[in-house]
RNA sequence: CGGGGUGUAGCGCAGUUGGCAGCGCGUCUGGUUUGGGACCAGAAGGUCGGAGGUUCGAAUCCUCUCACCCCGACCA
C-alpha cells in the first residue's frame, strides 16, 4: 500500500493541517483576524505577510471562483500578468513617484531596478498597447487574479491590510468615452454579483480615485465599526460618498450686511477654540489659517473655524504629488505669525480658501500680529485667493449637497473599487489606436479591483457570533461538519464512516470529526470553523434512528431519521 | 516617520529587592471517563527576542539593537 490519496471534496479532522487555538491569540484585536487565527486558517510570517493554510485556501479558491465566473459572464480574459516589472515603465507614468514607499524596490544581478508589482496599471496598458492598432481590435477587458506586493506603512488587522496579498484586478480598453461607460456599468453589476453571491452586504459609494487619477469612481463597502474608512451617507436620498470625496452643505456662519474691519487685542489666544470663547462668537464665525507643504511650496488655507481640511480634496486641487503639514519654520520663513496668521494683505504665498468663506460674512480671522485679531474680515473684500474650493471634510449633521437632509456617517472597509481611468495612462504609455479616420488616440481606460484575502476577512467580520465563523455556504471550506459522538461505539462510527461514504459520492465537501474527543471539544471547534451544517451521530440519536443535523446558523438541532439525512441536507444546502 | 505597548515552553501569561525558570492550556504515556472545551497519575518541552555592559551572580539594572501589536501620518 502506498500512501493514501485524498478525495478533494472530503477531509478527516484528523489528518488536517493546522492546528484551532483554544485560546485568543494576544496580537490579534479585530474579530476576523482572532477567528482566523484560531481556526488555523492563516499563519503570519511578517507583518502582514500570511501563510494560508487548507482551509483558508479553499475559501480563497471558491472566491476567486465566483469572481472569475463573474469576470468571464462580462466577457473579460483572463491574463497573468508578472510582478516583476522594469521601473522603467513607471517612470513612464510617473506613478513611481505617486507610490512612494509603498513601492518594492530591487534590483537584478546586472543592477537593474525592478519594482514588484503592488498593482498593473502600466503592465497591462504595454501589453494593451502591444497588441492594440486599430478602433476594430477594441473593445476588450482583460483581468487577472494574481499576487500583490505592496510595502504598506502600516499593515493591520490580520488580513485586512497586508502586504502579500491576491487581487482581482481588471482593466478595460475602450475606443470612446460611452464605450468606457458600458464597461463600467457591466463591470459594477458584476460586483453586486460577487458580493451576493459570496453572502457580503456590500454597499456602492462614490470615491476619490487616488494616485491612480481618473474620472469616475466608486468603491465596495463592507459596513464595519473597524473599517478604515469614512462613508457619508444621506438617507432620503440614498447618496453615499467616502469621506475622502463627500460633498455637503456647511451651515452655521451669519450672513449680516458686511461691516468695517477692526483690529482688537486677543492676548494669548492662539486655537481657535480659545478665540471663539475669548470674543463670545462660534467657532463657525472664525477663519482658521491651516499651512501645507505642497512638492516644496507653502500652501496657505483658508477655512472656517469649525471645519476641517480635506487633504485629499486639496491635493487634487493643488494637483500635488506630496501634501503634508507644514512645519512652524517653513511658515515662520515667510513672515507669517502661527496662532495669528492672517490672509488678509498675505503676499508671497499660495492663499487657498475652501468655499466656505464665500457664504459667511464678518468672520474673525488672525491680524498677523502677536496677540491681535481682525473682526469683521469678508471676502473677496479683505483678502485675494489663488483658488476657492470646497477644500472641507464633510461630517454628520451636515446638509447633503442634494437634497439637503441631514448627512450621517458609518465605517467601513473598502472590499472593491472600480473606476473610469480614462487616458492618462495610456497617454503616457503611448497605447493608441487608430480610428475609422486614421488619426491616433490614447486607448480609453477603467480598471476595476477586488482583495480577495480582504473579502474573505470582510465576509468573516460580517458573519460571526462569539463562538466562531459563520460561514456563508458559497464561500465555506467544507458544506457538512460529519460529528460522530463516541468514536468507541462501533455503530457510531459504522453509520458516520457510511455517511461521510455517501456526501463524498455526491459531491458535497464533508469535513469529517474522526477524533475521540469529548463531545464539547468537537461541538466547539464546528462551531469556530463555521461550517454551514453539522451532523451529529450519537448512539442516543441512532436507538431512535436518527442523526442530529443542524445549520451554524441555527439555535437548535433537528432529529432526522437516518434514511433522511441526506436529503435534508441537500435541502438546507439549498 | 511620530506616539504608546509587548517580546519568558506550541498558545495564554506570572516572575517581588538582582540569588535554582514558573503557572494554566495544549502535547506525549498509562488508566478512568463521555451531549457544549472531562478526571487521575506520570513525562517531555526554555539561547527568558538579540548584542554588549555593570555585578561574585542578570529574565530582572544600564546601553544599543531587532521584531511584532495598537493609535496617528500614509493607504491603487
Amino acid at each position: 500500500m502506498g500512501t493514501p490519496g485524498r478525495n478533494l471534496n472530503n477531509m478527516r479532522i484528523s489528518q488536517l493541517f493546522g492546528k484551532r487555538l483554544r485560546e485568543i491569540p494576544a496580537e490579534a484585536d479585530t474579530d476576523s483576524h482572532r477567528l482566523l487565527l484560531r481556526a488555523g486558517m492563516i499563519s503570519q510570517l511578517a507583518a502582514g505577510v500570511y501563510s494560508y493554510m487548507p482551509l483558508a485556501l479553499r475559501s480563497l479558491r471558491k472566491i476567486e471562483n465566483i469572481v472569475r465566473d463573474e469576470m468571464n459572464k462580462t466577457g473579460a480574459q483572463e491574463v497573468l500578468m508578472p510582478t516583476l516589472q522594469p521601473i522603467e515603465l513607471w517612470q513612464k507614468s510617473g506613478r513611481d513617484l505617486a507610490m512612494g514607499q509603498t513601492l518594492f524596490h530591487l534590483a537584478d544581478r546586472k543592477d537593474r531596478n525592478l519594482v514588484l508589482g503592488p498593482t498593473h496599471e502600466e503592465v497591462v496598458t504595454d501589453l494593451a498597447g502591444r497588441n492594440v492598432q486599430s478602433y476594430r481590435d477594441l473593445p476588450f477587458t482583460l483581468y487577472q487574479i494574481q499576487t500583490k506586493m505592496r510595502d504598506e506603512p502600516r499593515p493591520r488587522g490580520g488580513l485586512i491590510r497586508v502586504r502579500e496579498f491576491t487581487m482581482k484586478d481588471a482593466y478595460s480598453f475602450d475606443a470612446d468615452e460611452a464605450g468606457l461607460d458600458v464597461t463600467y456599468k457591466k463591470m459594477v453589476q458584476a460586483y453586486k454579483n460577487i458580493y451576493r453571491r459570496c453572502g457580503l452586504p456590500a454597499m456602492i459609494i462614490e470615491a476619490d480615485s487616488g494616485a491612480i487619477g481618473g474620472k469616475d469612481s466608486q468603491e465596495f463597502m463592507a459596513v464595519t465599526d473597524i473599517g478604515e474608512d469614512e462613508i457619508i451617507i444621506c438617507d432620503a436620498c440614498g447618496l453615499g460618498a467616502n469621506v475622502e470625496k463627500a460633498v455637503s452643505v456647511k451651515a452655521g456662519a451669519e450672513n449680516g450686511p458686511p461691516m468695517d474691519i477692526e483690529e482688537i487685542e486677543t492676548p494669548g489666544k492662539e486655537s481657535i477654540d480659545d478665540l471663539a470663547v475669548f470674543l463670545k462668537v462660534k467657532t463657525a464665525q472664525t477663519l482658521k489659517a491651516v499651512f501645507y507643504t505642497a512638492d516644496g511650496d507653502l500652501i496657505f488655507t483658508v477655512i472656517r473655524g469649525d471645519l476641517e481640511v480635506n487633504e485629499i480634496k486639496l491635493k487634487k486641487v493643488l494637483h500635488a504629488v506630496d501634501l503634508r503639514l507644514a512645519t512652524d519654520q517653513e511658515v515662520k520663513a515667510k513672515g507669517i505669525v502661527p496662532g495669528s496668521a492672517s490672509p488678509v494683505g498675505m503676499l508671497g504665498v499660495r492663499v487657498i480658501a475652501d468655499i466656505s468663506v464665500t457664504s459667511g460674512t464678518n468672520f474673525v480671522a488672525g491680524a498677523n500680529k502677536q496677540g491681535r485679531h481682525l473682526k469683521n474680515v469678508n471676502y473677496p473684500r479683505d483678502f485675494k485667493t489663488e483658488i476657492v474650493a470646497d477644500i472641507s471634510k464633510a461630517k454628520a449633521g451636515d446638509a447633503c449637497a442634494v437634497c439637503g437632509s441631514a448627512l450621517r456617517t458609518v465605517r467601513g472597509m473598502e472590499i472593491g473599487h472600480v473606476f473610469k481611468l480614462g487616458t492618462s495612462i495610456s497617454d503616457k504609455l503611448g497605447a493608441c489606436f487608430v480610428d475609422e479616420n486614421g488619426a491616433s488616440h490614447p486607448i480609453i481606460m477603467g480598471c476595476y479591483g477586488i482583495g480577495i484575502g480582504r473579502l474573505m476577512a470582510a465576509v468573516i467580520e460580517l458573519n460571526h457570533d462569539d463562538k466562531g465563523i459563520i460561514w456563508p455556504p458559497a464561500i465555506a471550506p467544507y458544506q457538512v461538519y460529519l460529528c460522530p459522538l463516541y468514536m468507541d461505539n462501533a455503530e457510531v462510527v459504522k453509520q458516520a464512516d457510511g455517511l461521510y461514504e455517501t456526501l463524498t459520492g455526491m459531491g458535497i465537501e464533508v469535513l469529517y470529526d474522526d477524533r475521540a474527543e469529548s463531545p464539547g471539544v468537537k461541538f466547539n471547534d464546528a462551531d469556530l470553523l463555521g461550517i454551514p451544517v453539522r451532523i451529529t451521530v450519537s448512539p442516543r440519536s441512532l436507538e431512535k434512528g436518527s442523526v442530529e443535523v443542524k445549520l451554524r446558523s441555527e439555535k437548535k438541532p433537528e432529529l432526522v431519521a437516518l434514511g433522511d439525512a441526506i436529503g435534508r441536507v441537500k435541502t438546507l444546502l439549498g
